[in-house]
DNA sequence: TAGATTGTTAATCGATTAACAATC
DNA sequence: TAGATTGTTAATCGATTAACAATC
């Protein structure tokens, strides 16, 4: 138990998008931001954002506002951000070829400590200054580089066996881009994200819209 | 009023994973499922799984399960996916290459009416049997093809102006991938996905994780 | 009938929101 | 002091879960 308690799942997220625009902020030479403004910037109502920041101690000040540069600072510290991550991608394929070119990852705070791909023809390739792996190399630089996160984007029929390999390996956190769910053991971490599911929730509200029109017309 | 009502949010999105695993076990020639079985699938309890098909009505045989072709058709039908939604793509990048590849697009209900892009060096060029356009283009084809959902896939200072364009072509759901938040009318649908929120989250949780360990070594 | 499994209930938990007292 | 804005409360809402009656 020591400061900081229990911060909300759904708050976490949020953090993460407060952090970008207040950096955003930070670069445009914006010194102090109320949770009205930092609010509308992030998308969401002031309220909310309020809460959120509460979670982090009582940082703002009473008919003024945030320190933009604190606030930043302070959210950093709390997602673990300021400790500058070692994650691992798998699969280079299109969508491999996009993230580790993704210009984002140094600057938020992560690091990628190794590409690797199950296709001889592929390892040694040069993607963005990194080359690339074959698989029998993991075990290895998840240990030299003390790597937690694992980032999957191969096929949907070799991602669990990726994932056994990374978990074997030590990665405890994965963010899996593949379609097929994971079966990992308690303590590792799995995020999906599916370009399908999006898209058919779109879809629901979609035709959620269009039924709603039909009844008003 | 018709049937169906009033499917929560959380329940759309795990809909989605369903129906997928639901599409490879009918290929599989798998005729009848359990709550039990097709949860451990998706990764849910079958309290959740149930409690999630209830809101389609009662679908299942007591005693026996589910009918998996029945069931996968009835999810498609809720989510809208049965229509073949049209959708364009904006933004040709190494994200875009990725997206405009991925094969579940077709499988899972969605069309990609066009691809753009505004550097007037890719127009024309051919991605998977499709031709990127110029942005002068988009109107024409959103409205001929009847396109509802638009996805971002450009740098973040791009994101916002070609959110407009869409939004003014009649685009009324968008999926951005682009790294900005997007201001939209309220009539319109916004979903972000964003790489780097989803590697903090996941970064909070390996600290919580550490943080434990520490405590309990 | 006996065994299995659904669909639903009710209790619990977590997240959102408006409102406002505290305080700069 | 007057105006502004935070931090927190409490009420509301929505989602999860275990348990079990209904029923094949």
């Amino acid at each position: 138990m020591s400061e900081g308690r229990a911060v909300p799942e759904a708050t976490v997220a949020r953090l993460a998008v407060y952090l970008r625009v207040l950096s955003t902020m930070c670069d445009g030479g914006v010194l102090t931001v109320s949770s009205e403004a930092l609010a509308n910037a992030a998308g969401v109502n002031s309220a909310k954002l309020r809460k959120d920041l509460s979670y982090l101690g009582s940082i703002g000040t009473r008919g003024v506002g945030y320190l933009v540069e604190v606030l930043r600072e302070r959210i950093s510290t709390c997602l673990g951000v300021s400790e500058h991550r070692a994650v691992v991608l798998v699969g280079i394929g299109n969508l491999g070829h996009a993230l580790a070119g993704y210009g984002g990852f140094r600057s938020r705070g992560f690091r990628i400590a190794g590409l690797f791909d199950a296709d001889p023809n592929r390892v040694g390739e040069d993607i963005c200054g990194l080359r690339v792996r074959g698989m029998a190399d993991m075990q290895a630089v998840v240990t030299r580089e003390s790597v937690s996160i694992g980032v999957i984007a191969t096929p949907a029929e070799a991602a669990q066996e990726v994932c056994d390999r990374l978990v074997a390996a030590g990665v405890t956190s994965i963010l899996n881009f593949a379609p097929a769910v994971l079966v990992v053991p308690d303590n590792v971490d799995v995020r999906k994200v599916d370009l399908a599911v999006e898209l058919q929730i779109l879809s629901f509200h979609e035709q959620r819209k269009a039924a709603g029109l039909t009844v008003v017309l």
